[in-house]
DNA sequence: GCTTGTGTGCGCGTTTATGCGCGTTAGATT
DNA sequence: AATCTAACGCGCATAAACGCGCACACAAGC
């Protein structure tokens, strides 16, 4: 049996009963658990299933659950960016008014912050909100609209909020870093809330594993020297000279 | 069985029985009572059911009385709700722009609101927007600080946001409902936002089941005359008979 | 024929889920 | 208010599930 029809039919059987365990999808198609494992992790990156402990569920059923518990360890092996979200966490100081932009770093990134005296996070992700909130962070969101894909709030009234604000320090993530490009992003208007974000920050960061050097998004949102990167991993000679850039 | 399913069920039981006891749930479903409890206090974590003292009930209920144990169990909102809510959605009209209020009934609003041509939804809640976002509506959130307990936003920055805004109809639950002392919630700042959020509101619905009439909460957010209220089940007399007072 | 790559199974150490026992706490009863 | 009972949370032990590295098999390409 090929393996592209065994993923098939483990989709078919998980869209048929709702949920299966991973013995009985070893059983019922001949392979052994850790194929199916594989499998599922496969399927559920694709998202066609969501996998759960013990085997599979259809993604309406999975919904809700998943929000903390899958999303918090969906990439948890990346021992670069452990590095890189601890060390930016350490530069956190109490009595400061934190930025936090959206996207995947800067999640984790949260979970290493400290919970220090008089720290208030401001962040445009209503997942991030939720993530500072339930940690026990004073958090405070902006308004505006929320894009579902990115769970990120854009447009005038973002903008807006972030106009009576000031940052202390403040930790973006970037889709692209390039000496020439800057940083870029590949959204209009999550790249106009980032603009305007740094712009009132003082101390900005940029967290990024190193794979991100020498890619260029469409839109840019900031110049290669507006901010500190936090980088880890094999980052291209060129950029590792750069004072601006901190290898973890 | 998944420990996934064994959630979804315990959550369709709360929803359907409006509480069940721990033991309850242990029997009909396998497990011992200890199992029982983290699942509870997983999905009280995730706002999928609400965990008091004896087992769990449903949100809705949750909110009314702060601290209700499981022996008052008048079950039958349950229809009640769907039909309230069911009414309260063919209110909105195409092309509007439309407030959801936090809280627990209009959560179920959520799922019976109709996907129209142009409509925009803007909330408090950060865990009503990603619902709507996931039924694929426009949303906005109004900024400010985020109160853990209730996910809703309060605070200068919401009051602010609001402001830009006019509501063609709006939707808010009320802890409290009475002719004299109005709509009332149990918190300052939450019933600031209502306040405001209904003083740019043209259409305003309230909708609540019925046991919420005569109950007075310490803080007052409208007039009693400033809201259609839409309800169902054992309304008493004295507001049977008001004109903003619909019974569904 | 040799190399390279991919898919699979297996073993191992680690993590997670569950049940049980205990002392503590919250509601109910009087 | 005092007492009683059931529910509760916590820690521990066990078993299942898990991820990962390694080895092997087979196929494709040089």
């Amino acid at each position: 049996m090929l393996a592209e029809d065994r993923l098939n039919a483990i989709v078919s059987m998980v869209q048929q009963a709702g949920s299966v365990t991973v013995p009985e999808l070893a059983e019922a198609l001949g392979v052994t658990a850790s194929t199916i494992r594989r499998d599922l992790q496969t399927l559920d990156r694709a998202h066609r299933i969501a996998k759960v402990h013990g085997g599979a569920t259809s993604l309406e059923r999975a919904h809700v659950t998943r929000d903390l518990t899958i999303n918090e360890r969906s990439d948890l092996h990346n021992d670069d960016k452990e590095r890189i979200c601890a060390r930016a966490a350490a530069l956190v100081e109490p009595e400061s008014f934190v930025y936090i932009d959206s996207g995947s770093t800067t999640l984790r990134l949260i979970e290493h912050l400290p919970r220090l005296e008089g720290v208030t996070y401001v962040t445009d992700s209503v997942l991030h909100a939720q993530h500072l909130a339930l940690r026990g962070m004073r958090t405070v969101v902006l308004g505006g609209e929320l894009k579902p894909e990115t769970e990120a709030l854009v447009g005038p009234d973002a903008l807006a909020t972030l106009d009576h604000y000031n940052f202390n320090c403040g930790f973006w993530g970037s889709n692209g870093i390039a000496a020439e490009q800057g940083f870029t992003a590949p959204d209009i208007e999550e790249a106009q809330v980032k603009r305007i974000s740094m712009r009132h920050t003082a101390k900005r960061f940029v967290i990024s594993d190193a794979s991100k050097f020498g890619m260029v998004a469409p839109v840019k949102f900031a110049d290669f020297r507006d901010a500190t990167i936090i980088t880890a991993g094999e980052v291209p000679a060129k950029y590792q000279s750069m004072d601006n850039v901190i290898t973890v």
